[in-house]
DNA sequence: TGGCTTTTTGGCCATAATGCCAAATAGAAT
DNA sequence: ATTCTATTTGGCATTATGGCCAAAAAGCCA
C-alpha cells in the first residue's frame, strides 16, 4: 500500500522540503517576478551570502530553480512557475486556523 | 523587503514542512479518500504506531487535518481538501527533472 | 600577475526531525 | 476490577538542518 507509492512520495516530499523555509519561499516569490542574482537576494533577505547561496543550492537540487552564470554573477530563475499557485490552498489552511482560533476566543472552549 | 513578509512566509513554511515527509504525504492521500483511524494508517504504512501517531500530530499541529475520537479509536480527516491539488505542479517539477536527466543521457554533457 | 567582486564550499555548533521502544492514557468488554 | 485494544507521550540515539565565519574558486579589471 505505502511501499508501492514510496518512491513517488519521496520525490514529492523532497520538493516540498526544499520549499519549506521562509527564506526559500521569499526567494521563490522574488524569482516569480524575474531572475535575480545571489547578491540581489542576499541584500533583500539580510543574511550572510553563504547562507543565501546554500538556500539557492537546496532549491536547485530539488529542481525548482535553475542558475545561469554571467560574468562573476550567478542568476537564478524558476524552472516551474506554477510552484506558487499552491499558496491559495496553503492560505486556506491558515484561514481555517485563524477561523478556529477566532471561534475559540469567542466561546472560550479552548486555549 | 524580506522582513515585511517574514510572518506570512513563516506560516506557509510551517504548512509545507508538515507535508514534507513521504509517510505524511501518504496519509494525506489516504485521507483524501475519506477519514481513517490511526490503526488503518499504521497498517498501511508499516511503521510503529507511535511513529504514525506522531506524524498525525505534526499534520494536526499544522492545521492540515482534524481528529475525532470515537470509542477507543481516533479518526483523522483532511481539513482542507485542496491540499492535494498542488501535486500537479510538484509533478511538473519532477517531470522537468526527468526531462533534463534524459537530455543528459542522450547528449552526455553532464554527470 | 595582482587585486577586486561575486559566489560556493568546508568547518563548526546549536537546534530540530525521525523512529524505535517503553510507559502512560483512554475507552471497551468481560 | 481486570484485561484487552487503540492511541499518545517520554526518552533516547541517530541524522539532518540552519546559520555564521573563514577560506576557496571563478571571473573581472588594470
Amino acid at each position: 500500500m505505502y511501499q508501492k507509492r514510496k518512491k513517488i512520495l519521496d520525490a514529492r516530499a523532497k520538493v516540498l522540503k526544499a520549499m519549506a523555509h521562509p527564506s526559500r519561499l521569499f526567494i521563490l516569490e522574488e524569482l516569480d517576478k524575474g531572475e535575480r542574482c545571489v547578491c540581489d537576494l542576499t541584500a533583500m533577505i539580510g543574511a550572510d551570502v553563504s547562507t543565501v547561496s546554500k538556500h539557492l543550492s537546496v532549491l536547485k537540487q530539488a529542481g525548482i530553480v535553475i542558475d545561469d552564470k554571467r560574468g562573476n554573477q550567478v542568476f537564478y530563475q524558476l524552472r516551474v512557475p506554477c510552484i506558487l499557485n499552491f499558496f491559495g490552498c496553503v492560505e486556506s489552511v491558515l484561514a481555517e486556523q485563524a477561523k478556529a482560533q477566532a471561534a475559540c476566543l469567542s466561546n472560550g472552549t479552548e486555549g
